[in-house]
DNA sequence: CATATCTTGTTAATTTTATCACTAACCCCC
DNA sequence: GGGGGTTAGTGATAAAATTAACAAGATATG
């Protein structure tokens, strides 16, 4: 893996989808692919996909391709998708249920040890296999369950705690659900999805169509 | 307003963010904001806050900065807030209901009509006041009921599907959270939350702490 | 009411990102 | 195993996005 230098962030968001092509690939059994016909997938152009694959390595080879087991090896190796992941979830709601299910359907890379939730009533039962646990108890938790992701599915008002509890307890990333943005102390990566902002977007290119 | 020709994605991307932290203002009942306090904020720069809203008008004044209620009604207005817009959600599972309840919570703006689900036992059934019907009435209830925005929550292989369906029953614009990329055959803009492509950049991430 | 201080709108410079164009390597078939 | 056709890697070029700079207008103050 060449990987010298910082790599744009406008990169690291199209590994995934890479990956994502690669894994369709890998299910109708395509042995190779050249970076034209990826291109004709997913739309960016070859010359971008050369260049973006190139920035790590040269996985390809002139007048084949790119073989498409090998590469989808790599590109999770480079995302780190070689080891597992423990996450938490604080917000035990209806988002936070979903994210748990989609996460242990989705992979076996990453695993819920446990959910939290300020509501008393919930504390203690399970969802989905997943005990929720009271968010008084998260730092602690964390310390004595070493955990590389906080998720955040609480209300706007109550996600800088969590945030709080969870740098306290030294998770090493943070997915953040919350319509805010999060102050964090420690230098962790944070990755927001903000279903406003998103749906917001939406409804702008509805009203512009000749925008797209 | 001006915005003549076409305007960046990348700036719509951010009006949202904008709106956010104009309410945030707007309830602690701040009047007045400059660029460089906006920018301290949200953190884009002064110069790209003023950039950015400049494509739409000048909102602001010299020596006084941006009016927090008006520009905030501006921004609406741009994105397109000011008309209410009618949804469906295809998948009532558990992120359906997720979205579902947040949408009803969040905007007096959006509203739910109705859910959508392949399974027999859920039709016919409600879930937070709203009606789920079988998916195979779906395009006949879009006509009769004009609806603006489809929401798929199903799974990657009822995409596609539901996706063809939403378009036929004349849908101006599509929400989708399925892992896949969908086809689309009218001309109306699509908005794509995937959530694992989410997932794997932060693993990155985590895993590249220098690179932030 | 004059003036020092702000702060925008706007143009220019810079930086970043994406595309093009070409070379050299490799495959595949005859 | 030789040659036509493919295709990756890569440096140059173009496009896009961001930041800087500054003139002009407005505010606030004494």
């Amino acid at each position: 893996m060449k990987q010298d230098g910082k790599i744009s962030s406008a990169v690291i968001r199209r590994l995934p989808r890479y990956l994502r092509a690669l894994e369709d690939l890998e299910n109708s059994d395509t042995e190779r692919i050249s970076s034209g016909e990826l291109s004709k997938l997913i739309g960016y152009t070859a010359s971008q996909i050369r260049q973006d694959l190139n920035h790590f390595g040269g996985f390809g080879q002139q007048g084949y391709g790119y073989n498409v087991k090998d590469l989808k090896a790599e590109i999770g190796k480079i995302l780190g998708l070689n080891t597992k992941y423990r996450m938490v979830i604080v917000g035990s709601g209806r988002l936070g249920q979903a994210i748990n299910s989609f996460i242990s359907s989705y992979s076996a890379n990453f695993c819920v040890t446990s959910l939290f939730d300020v509501k008393e009533d919930l504390i203690g039962k399970e969802k989905h296999g997943v005990l929720i646990r009271s968010v008084d108890t998260l730092t602690e938790y964390l310390k004595e369950n070493p955990t590389d992701i906080g998720v955040i599915t609480v209300t706007k008002e109550n996600a800088q705690s969590a945030c709080d509890k969870l740098v306290a307890g030294g998770v090493r990333g943070i997915w953040n659900f919350a319509p805010i943005d999060l102050e964090c102390t420690a230098d962790i990566p944070m990755e927001n999805v903000h279903l406003s902002d998103n749906l917001h977007s939406l409804v702008y290119y509805i009203n512009h169509p000749e925008q797209i």
